[in-house]
DNA sequence: TCAAAAGTGTTCTGATTACACCCATGT
DNA sequence: ACATGGGTGTAATCAGAACACTTTTGA
């Protein structure tokens, strides 16, 4: 059978569109989700100029997309990341997103753990690159009437909220959340992780019991890091400094100390947690599920 | 601030690329779920001569990748749907997945019903082009030796295989079922759909309990059409014909009738069933989740 | 009367949620 | 002693699954 030729291409020399791989870097500090943004210039013939815009560029000859956001990472923003914890989390190809010429983007998303990249995170905050998710897309916290988002460049709000509904579906179906922790972490400080990309207020409690229950998801360490399939619950003991990455009070540091809810989780008050690390399987089974997807009735929790 | 640029590429006249939609094109006949795919011609600097392809064509100048999918539909295939019936299901991308050139394919998939396209499929069938995509996926249904697999061309059976994974995620989370299906339908229909896309036997009893919990998904009709809200469970007084779609068994019709387990759907045989068509609603709440994801133990509906 | 298909009822299991309560530690 | 945060127990509610059973038609 012939093969039914289009007749407005010519298959061997096709029109060719500019592709760049754009990437959503996102954190949790102080409870919050942030997101690394770069203003664009003031040059002249420059679109969105002075604009708030997510970092991107141009796929290479011989690099998949992936690569070509690790290389944005690598080269525009100063983070080396695995290409695993990079997930792709749209496609963008309105013909007129980009007024210099038709341009195709791929969004990618990677979260990275404050501990992790402390000095980066400090880095960018300086320099004022680290923005509040939720003000970008909604507006801000007591928005109800005036609108205090500040504009982004081509159609990155829309990158951006796709991207965040993309993580919060990464979160229930994989290990996702522990990308945003050191390695040695406490169900507290994984609570308050899904705590901030869900936008949720999670029962501690029950938090506890739902996550322990899946099979290969976290382990429990012993203080000094060595893992133990029967960790006793209390450990009674033990006397040794426990191997704890600390979480830094970077953001809302101006010594009002108790305003800011979540801030330092470990500051030595009350019963001392247990320590958890990474189980191995990416994948959830049975996924854990935001607040509300299982009932059908209000609930509190959401 | 300046901006940080690659290095590497002029933001003015940046590297360009071909990039195409190829368009997965799903139904379901006689309980199996059916692909169109086309045949490669022979020509010399043709790649992957006489190879099963997916249809797809290059993006135009001032055109979605959505509205390409769409033209590759009335152009290559000869269907017209419309456009919230097509779903994106991948990007593609490696580099050398074209032999000619740097290719970029973005995936589209679309749902057929067999009543809304009768002689489409009839015609597709008698040209070959509709093929099992268990067997172009996973082999033939007794290939626990020789792979009995047809290659494909380029990387598309991974592309068939993210797009069935796709819809099977679709089937789930909203009423794409429904356009499997003709207008007005049983739950028996339905339920064949799921049984198929899922490759599940579903228990029948308990499908008609969740399908018709799930609020906006499903409306009861009366036998003329007009949707009634408290349709009684047993219609008495109705002696009218039924206004009913009926399935064609176009496929396996060589007279063995009672070896093929779900053909023929509507063939006067046990209880009248009721009828029902969408209630609109495209997202599912719940979501209609497949067997398995709830519990964790081994279940025989599996 | 019998088979076939549609639909209901019942029971068991298990997940979600709310909330009371206990445990361990610093001040 | 008391506050604080970590963690367990328990009960109510609802969903998933298995399966027996009833209903309604054609043969």
């Amino acid at each position: 059978m012939s093969e039914m030729q289009s007749a407005a291409f010519d298959p061997l020399d096709p029109p060719k569109r500019a592709i760049t791989a754009d990437v959503v870097v996102l954190t949790v500090v102080d409870g919050n989700l942030w997101v690394v943004l770069q203003r664009r210039g003031d040059g002249a013939d420059e679109p969105f100029p002075g604009r708030l815009s997510l970092p991107g560029t141009f796929v290479g000859d011989e690099e998949e997309l992936l690569e070509t956001a690790q290389r944005v990472l690598r080269d525009k923003v100063g983070l080396t990341v695995d290409a695993r914890q990079l997930s792709r989390s749209g496609v963008y190809d309105l013909p007129d997103r980009d007024p210099r010429m038709r341009t195709i983007s791929v969004a990618f998303v990677v979260l990275i753990a404050e501990h992790d990249h402390r000095t980066f995170i400090d880095t960018a905050r300086d320099h004022g690159q680290l923005y509040q998710v939720s003000k970008l897309i909604d507006g801000g916290e007591d928005s109800q009437i005036i609108d205090q988002r500040e504009p982004m460049a081509f159609d990155h709000v829309d990158i951006l909220t796709e991207a965040r509904e993309h993580v919060r579906v990464l979160l229930e179906e994989t290990d996702a959340a522990l990308d945003l922790l050191p390695p040695v972490f406490t169900l507290t400080q994984l609570r308050e992780i899904y705590d901030a990309v869900w936008d949720a207020s999670l029962n501690p409690g029950n938090f506890i019991k739902r996550v322990t229950r899946i099979d290969g998801f976290i382990e429990q360490v012993s203080p000094d890091g060595i893992s133990e399939a029967e960790f006793p619950s209390s450990p009674i003991e033990s006397d040794a400094a426990w191997m704890v990455y600390e979480s830094v009070p970077s953001f809302n540091s101006v010594s009002t100390s108790d305003h800011a809810g979540s801030g330092a989780p470990s500051r030595r008050l009350g019963r001392p947690p247990r320590h958890f690390r990474s189980a191995g399987s990416a994948k959830l089974h049975p996924p854990l599920r935001r607040p509300g997807s299982y009932f059908s009735r209000p609930t509190s929790q959401e």
